[in-house]
Parts: C-alpha cells; sequence; structure tokens
DNA sequence: CTGAATAATTGACATTCTCAATGGTTCGTG
DNA sequence: CACGAACCATTGAGAATGTCAATTATTCAG
C-alpha cells in the first residue's frame, strides 16, 4: 500500500476544488447528511424528517395553518395535503376550522401525537448532539444565528 | 388593516417555534432557498445545481471518478449514470478510461463544456453574492469553516 | 488461480416535485 | 349590498428524483 506518497487521494482532490468552497454546496452536502441522520432515527417511530416537522409545530402548539406550512418548510400546498392526511390517518394530527378565516385549516397535535412527538425528539436530539459534535460547542450559537440569516433572509 | 396590534402574525409564530430553533431544520431551509436560487441562474444555460456541480468538477480538471462523485455528492451511482449521460450528450463531458482502474470512468469537460462552465459560474456567483447579502462580511469565512465541518465531518 | 469485492450500468418501483384546475371563502371597492 | 379578484385547500396528472436489486467487467487478496 501506498504509505506517504503524494497524499492526493481522489477523496482530497474533491475536497480541494473549488465546488468544495462553495457556500451552496456545503449547504446541500450538510444538509444532505443531516437528513439522512434524522431520517435514520425517526424510522422506528414511522416518521420523515417532514412529517416530523409538521408534527413538531403542531404539538408545539403553533396552530398553523397548512399555507403557512407549505411556506415555512418550502413545500407545495398540494404536498402538505398529503402530509397532513399521513399524519390525520393515524390519528397524530387534526384538522381545525380556523374561526378566522374558514377557508384556511388550523393544525393541531393530539394526545397521541404529542407522546409520539415527544419520543421522536429524544431519538433526534440524540442524532443532533452526535453530528453537532464536530462543530467546538463556544462555534454552536453563532452557526445558529448566521444559518437563521440565510434560511429567514427577509 | 391592524396596525401595531399583537405583534404574533402566523409568520412569526411559526420563527419562534422550537423547530425553527433547530440547526438541522435551519440547513433544510437555507438550503432549499440558495437551491431554487441557483436552479433559477443556471435555467438560462441548460443546467441545474447538480449537473452544474458535476460539469464544475469535470471543468476543475479534479477529474473524479463517477463512484468518487456519487460519494461527494452523495447520490446513488445511478442517478450519476443518469447525471453524466445528459452532460455528455451535450458534449459538455466526456467518460475517460481510467488508466489505472479499467472498472472506472474518469470525467473530463470538453473545451465546450467549460466555455458554458465558466458562463454558468458567473450567473451562480451572481445570486451567490446576493443572498450572501445578508451574512455580515466578517462572518461569511467563519460560517464556510463552521458549514464544511457539518458537510465533511470525518 | 479462484472467490470476494468494486465500478458502472440497467431496470423497476416508490417517493417527491411541479402545475393546472376546482370549489368554497374572504376581501376590497364601487 | 353586490361584484369580481384574490386566497385556501384539494385533486389529479406528469415529470423528476430517490432507492434498490441484478448484471457485467474488472480488480484484488490469499
Amino acid at each position: 500500500m501506498p504509505a506517504e506518497r503524494t497524499r492526493s487521494t481522489g477523496r482530497d482532490r474533491l475536497r480541494d476544488s473549488a465546488l468544495a468552497g462553495d457556500l451552496s454546496f456545503l449547504l446541500a452536502r450538510a444538509n444532505a447528511l443531516a437528513l439522512a441522520a434524522a431520517n435514520a432515527a425517526l424510522a422506528t417511530h414511522g416518521l420523515k424528517a417532514r412529517s416530523y416537522s409538521v408534527l413538531a409545530l403542531a404539538a408545539d402548539d403553533v396552530r398553523p395553518t397548512q399555507r403557512e406550512l407549505a411556506e415555512f418548510l418550502r413545500l407545495d400546498p398540494s404536498q402538505v395535503v398529503a402530509l397532513v392526511d399521513g399524519l390525520e390517518q393515524r390519528h397524530l394530527v387534526e384538522r381545525h376550522a380556523d374561526p378566522a378565516d374558514r377557508r384556511a385549516n388550523v393544525l393541531v397535535a393530539t394526545d397521541a401525537g404529542r407522546a409520539l412527538f415527544a419520543r421522536a425528539r429524544d431519538a433526534v436530539r440524540a442524532v443532533g448532539i452526535d453530528s453537532l459534535s464536530v462543530v467546538p460547542a463556544q462555534d454552536r450559537a453563532r452557526l445558529a444565528r448566521l444559518l437563521r440569516l440565510l434560511a429567514f433572509p427577509d
């Protein structure tokens, strides 16, 4: 085996490329890794990152309308319909008529939904802490703050 | 119109939710915005973020194999086949037999590929600078460094 | 030399994305 | 109040992506 040679493995060549310095690329790759880890942790609870996010907002008493969910999660409204359908059929959330606007549905978690969310959240936290271990503790708050600027530019 | 009332619009309620503080969520949303902006900028060049990334690595003389591309871009190898097929049919890249391993294809950009990449890169840079304008200039290098830790944890 | 592992490819299938159209509701304006 | 424009949720269709198993050619370890 080559022991101490040119130090230019294919992996290093890729990581030293111009693309690897691109913020959008780093964002995409970091997201892909985080998403895979989250989905793996959520699988045992019958959830994915998407359904987990919806359940989280419902369980947090945010009372979002489907339209708000679509904008917040960057989904097409029709995808939110399917997502809520799935959660509602499992009796984890309910569509409540919005008293202020009868066109809109407000999403509310059931007791079962809150219970499942609590368990799922613990699982997600475990892998989240694990992934975050690579970034120094003192930088984590700053990273979150900077990411928030990109996630909510307005 | 409500002028100065409860200050609790649906948007604010969502942004103040626990989910909005989650790093994975911020990553997902920031990535969704960056991806949409990049795709919009690339559309006029007949590229998307995926094909742009492949072209970028080929044009940068990284000479990646398809297997390396799959790992780097977090794609299934079969998706890389389709991606490279598309670029090769447009004569932007070529599959070269890897002299060191005849199972592998090394990806090389054609002159046309390099020319198109140069134009596409200018377009994505323009929107990249625009998106980055929300994060203070002195924080940008730090953000990239922290994101790199998440994107390449090993 | 032989068998296990790997790179690329194909094909099948599931999931997700993107759009256009629809019914019911709200809102601004006359 | 009546009108039409805008908006919310929903459905459905078709494209794009993701996932996985099987195949061929090649490399590698023993």
